[in-house]
Formats: C-alpha cells, sequence, structure tokens
DNA sequence: TAGATTGTTAATCGATTAACAATC
DNA sequence: TAGATTGTTAATCGATTAACAATC
C-alpha cells in the first residue's frame, strides 16, 4: 500500500461508529453530516470528513450520510463483520466484571474461555464459561483460533503471560496490567491503566484542592 | 504561562513514573538514563528527555537520572503529593472491581464515597464503603471536597450523572460508559471503552482469522 | 582524562484546520 | 435554483527526531 493510514486515524473510527450507532438507536435518525457528528463528539468536521477520505467516498455534498451505510462502511474497515472470540486471562475482580460485560458480545467480541492459574478458581463458572487453568492456553487458544486476548492479571505476571498469550498465536491484547508490556512486531497492545487517566488529570486540577 | 505544556507530554509522565517505581521496586534501582527508560516503555530517548525539559533539568551529563528525585519531581509536577479524594458512581460489577482494587489508594487516590441508585444496592457494603443513594450526590461531594470521580453507570445514564457530577463541583471525571460526554470548560474526562480499543486493534488483525 | 549522557536546537515529520470548488 | 455539504488542497500548527555542544 502507497501510505499507511495513521494509528491515530484508525482509534477514531470506532468512537465514530459507536456514536453513530447511538444516533440510531437514541433518535432513529437515519442521515447526519460531518457537523452534527463533529459536534456530538467535540471536534471539528474538517477532521472527520479527512478520516473518512482516506478510506473513500461515504457521503453526498448537500446532503451529508446516511448514517446505516456508514455504519456498514466503518464495520467492514474494523474488519468487525464477524465475530471475534476473545481469551480472558485473569479471574479476579476485573475479570469477573469484564466477563459479565454484556457490551463485548453487543460490539462484535465475544469472551470464549476464561482463565486463571489459582487453583482455588480454577472450575468455578462465570456466567456460563468454566475457568480453565492458565497451564492449558497454549493448547486451547490455537485449537480455538483465538487472535484476542484481554489481560487482567497482577502486574508481575502480566508479562510472562503476554510472552505465552503471543506464542499461541494471539495477536491483540487488551492489557489492564499496570505495566509496560513488551511484545514481537505484528502484535498489538493496548492498554488500560485507569490510575495513569487520573494521575494526568491530576495536572490540571489545583494542587489546593482539596 | 508563555506556552502551555501539551496534553499529549502529561499524559506520558504517569508512564514514566509507573515505570520508574517498578525499577525502585523490583530491581532496587537508584539511577537510570534516558536510554534505559526508552527502551523498557519502547520510546525513544529523545522523546522523554524534551518532555523533562519542559519541567527543568532533572539529570546529570554523564550520569543520567537519580530515580528517586526524578519519582519527586514527576509526583510534584502531577498534583500526587497528597492523596485524592474520589468518588465511585455505579456499583455494579464493574463499580465493584474498581472498589475492590488496591492500585488506586497505593497511587494516590483513594475511592472515598460509592454511589448508586438502585435501590436494592443501597446500603450495601463494598470493602468498608456503604453505597449511598445516588440522590445525595449533590450534597455528599461538596461537603468532601470531591473533585474526582469516576463513572462506572450505563451509557443512558452517564451524560446525566456527567452534569450533576460537575454541578457538584467535580473536575475531573474518568468515564467507563461507552459514549461521548459534554462537558463545560475547565472539566477533564478521560474515556476507558474497552470495546473500542478491541475494535481499533481489529483493524490490523487479518479479516480472514478466524 | 575518556566516556557517557544530558538539555537543547534545528530539521523533519505528521496531523489538523481553513477554505473552497464541486455537486447534490 | 439556492442552500447545504462533501471531498480535497494547501496552509498551518504541533510533535518527534537527529545531532551535538556542554559537562559530569
Amino acid at each position: 500500500m502507497d501510505h499507511a493510514i495513521p494509528d491515530i486515524v484508525i482509534g477514531r473510527l470506532p468512537v465514530y461508529l459507536r456514536e453513530l450507532e447511538r444516533m440510531v438507536r437514541d433518535a432513529g435518525k437515519t442521515t447526519t453530516s460531518s457537523h452534527e457528528l463533529a459536534e456530538r463528539l467535540g471536534m471539528s468536521s474538517a477532521q472527520i470528513r479527512k478520516d473518512f477520505s482516506h478510506f473513500g467516498e461515504f457521503g453526498k455534498q448537500g446532503t451529508g450520510y446516511h448514517i446505516h451505510y456508514l455504519i456498514d462502511r466503518l464495520t467492514e474497515i474494523l474488519n468487525l463483520t464477524h465475530e471475534w472470540p476473545v481469551a480472558l486471562v485473569g479471574a479476579g475482580f476485573l475479570g469477573h466484571a469484564l466477563a459479565s460485560y454484556r457490551g463485548f458480545q453487543r460490539r462484535g467480541f465475544v469472551i470464549t474461555c476464561v482463565f486463571d492459574n489459582d487453583p482455588t478458581k480454577i472450575g468455578k463458572t462465570i456466567g456460563d464459561l468454566v475457568v480453565q487453568d492458565a497451564a492449558t492456553l497454549e493448547t486451547t487458544l490455537p485449537a480455538r483460533g483465538i487472535a484476542v486476548a484481554i489481560l487482567a492479571v497482577p502486574a508481575d505476571a502480566a508479562q510472562e503471560t503476554v510472552d505465552r498469550l503471543v506464542a499461541a498465536g494471539v495477536r491483540a491484547i487488551l492489557s489492564y496490567a499496570p505495566v509496560s508490556l513488551t511484545v514481537p512486531p505484528g502484535v498489538h497492545v493496548s492498554y488500560s491503566d485507569p490510575v495513569v487517566q487520573l494521575q494526568q488529570m491530576a495536572y490540571y486540577l489545583s494542587p489546593t484542592i482539596p
């Protein structure tokens, strides 16, 4: 390909998709414009049009965009035309919350198996999933063709677990462990550390409060 | 101030801080260099030095940085020299997981009160916190001088809850609701939507797998 | 000292925005 | 048609990187 599409653009597509689906669900809208979408998302309309222009022409001058058509295009671009099976590693409090969250399935990801290495957790059920021994990760994941994993293990176990997930064929990892991870080229990691986010915002708070 | 420090720089400071603390804890290191820190974080050493240079001179030519000194400077810059009390709104699965997470307190944030509007949840305890009626939010938060909130309510309730939090004096909100929120100037929102992160990574996965 | 590393400058790279012809 | 909005270009803005003098 001539030049790759910037990651920062790719990162906005799911936000566009989410907002468009909301516009259909809440307001029953069928068309929109870059201005309307931009206002709802707190960004510039030019940025939205520029982002879309990387992938083709999705709108019509004078009338804007058909929301359903736009949703279909974004769904295709993001490879969301089929469900992705997801492995969840870590069955603690956070693992339970994630396994119980209905939003994954609704938006294209199905948590298919749960692993932990704690003998007191192995064999227990979460919803309709049985917690498997993390030792079986290397055989289960390739057998099920799982490419996506969610990491909800303690920081100290994170890198080792990542290495094993990668060896098992996982190529996208959403990590909740508060630590920077190392992965080989071609494997993607996305981080979620609530404290990092809070600390960033704390910078902007007056130091004299409370 | 002459020119504000870019938000993207502020966003990296907590990551530096986290890694430095890990270097002390795990390896007992006392000094480091921009090269070592950069390698551990998968970024360039020039970027780290440039980021630090916005705030002063923290290192010594030839020898690098004293980790403890650097940790103290970053802690000051980020307004983390005292603990921040945090309100948690939403006592579902995710709210429980967040309330049970020890990492908040350890890194400067203390969940001080929990709210929900579900009568079956109000009065129940999570750890040593009693779930309060969300209707009491407007009186409790100002009384306790709480400026930081974590939002773990359904998407449909999110904007209304944000409006009330802002009215109650909250100026930093970490939202787990899968929806874009609107806040007045001076209020900061940070988003965490795992599906958005997974969808972004799905772009890079071969569409033929599984 | 010799080697190492910082802080900073200038160059490069990349992303955002403004503006507008095209056109529905 | 007149009004609205797209897609795109060029300009602007901002962030990253390379390089190196300063200096520990």
